[in-house]
DNA sequence: CGTTGTTTGGACTAGATAGTCCAGACTGTA
DNA sequence: TACAGTCTGGACTATCTAGTCCAAACAACG
């Protein structure tokens, strides 16, 4: 058979995997223009023919680096992200954010915002797959909102939609000024006035 | 002598502007790192040598462009940005920021934020000069809120400082998510949000 | 054991890119 | 006009990068 792009036996799969971990941490360091084939040659001790055997080339090991990257910006979050239907549980996810973002020294910002900035305007397969990243994650609150709501914990005219949206905003816009200013309380500014704006919006 | 950074001759001043000019455009539909120097010398005509004699080297020029770039930003706000001390100002303000998307298609998100998520991470002159452009910026609102603090059109337990700060975190977020789905709306729904925030401290 | 398909090593090509160098053109001034 | 400094053209190098290709190693299975 010719070149699959899904390994066939465990080997293959584990192969694969660690290109794509590899490809994912350069391109979190150097950016995704930045990650040259030969950096993840170097790192994962691959040969040319492995690359070019699971991925068909260099745009293709970047969209996987784009789906990896998101599932683990999610993955992060984990079941923070199934609660947020109640003040304590936004509370708790928002606390969650602002602590990663000291662990790491407010470096690297919103690994999906960030590859954002980077491929929106010049690839727009990327952009997409992003989108759908943002949407998925806006998603959970969206969610939790409308069940706040149902419950009577938000008002009736609360619009689920537009909140989680402004929320969204105020999230990536406190990450890359945490990012630009090395200081995660930027974040949580950011997500004190998000918290109000919802807060408005209690019944 | 050797070669100047600062051009001698009102020649020497209009060739260097045209190839930052060029490079800034560049910046703009590439990435920073999407940007070669033989792409500014097809769009301007210039030779190497004068690549070199204008700038020390390639991250010279980036830095040039992020230097013009910041101040076509600021400029395009014009005197908008000596207005915030108002409601009407900051609601022109915000207007105007929406129909600037609306007139580029939701295209290119915030130039500044855009450089800030490609630069921050891998060159750290460049952080600390997106990060002055963006406190020039907040700056503006930041001593509007200030006087409308003094006037009493704010609380006097309002904080400048951290309105200013999640405003601009609305603003960042809401281009991003913008320049992410194509939909302007997306940034109107930030400034909304922005809006009640700032609305919730007034006097 | 032999066959078949998967995985791997690594040489090779072609093109792009940053940066160097030197000589010549231009320009203002004594 | 002669000179000094500024600006420009373009050849050249060294390096990096994506992508191709072929043969060999490996693994499962009849």
């Amino acid at each position: 058979m010719a070149n699959e792009l899904r390994p066939a036996t465990a080997k293959g799969r584990a192969t694969r995997e660690r290109i794509v971990q590899a490809a994912a941490e350069l391109v979190a360091e150097k950016g995704a223009a930045g990650m040259s084939l030969d950096d993840v040659r170097a790192r994962t001790g691959a040969s040319r023919s492995q690359l070019y055997h699971y991925f068909e080339d260099r745009d293709d090991l970047v969209r996987a680096v784009i789906d990896v990257t998101i599932d683990a910006v999610l993955d992060t979050q984990g079941e923070l992200l199934d609660h947020l239907d109640s003040w304590a549980g936004i509370d708790r996810w928002f606390d969650s954010l602002v602590q990663h973002q000291t662990g790491r020294q407010a470096c690297g910002g919103c690994p999906i915002g960030s590859l954002a900035g980077q491929l929106a305007e010049s690839d727009p397969d990327a952009r997409a797959a992003i989108a759908a990243g943002l949407e998925r994650w806006e998603g959970h609150l969206r969610d939790g909102l409308t069940r706040m709501r149902t419950r009577g914990k938000l008002r009736k005219d609360a619009d689920p939609v537009a909140l989680a949206t402004a929320t969204m905003a105020s999230i990536q816009g406190g990450l890359l000024l945490t990012q630009v200013r090395r200081d995660p309380h930027q974040l949580r500014i950011a997500l004190n006035a998000a918290r109000n704006n919802l807060r408005a919006a209690a019944a």
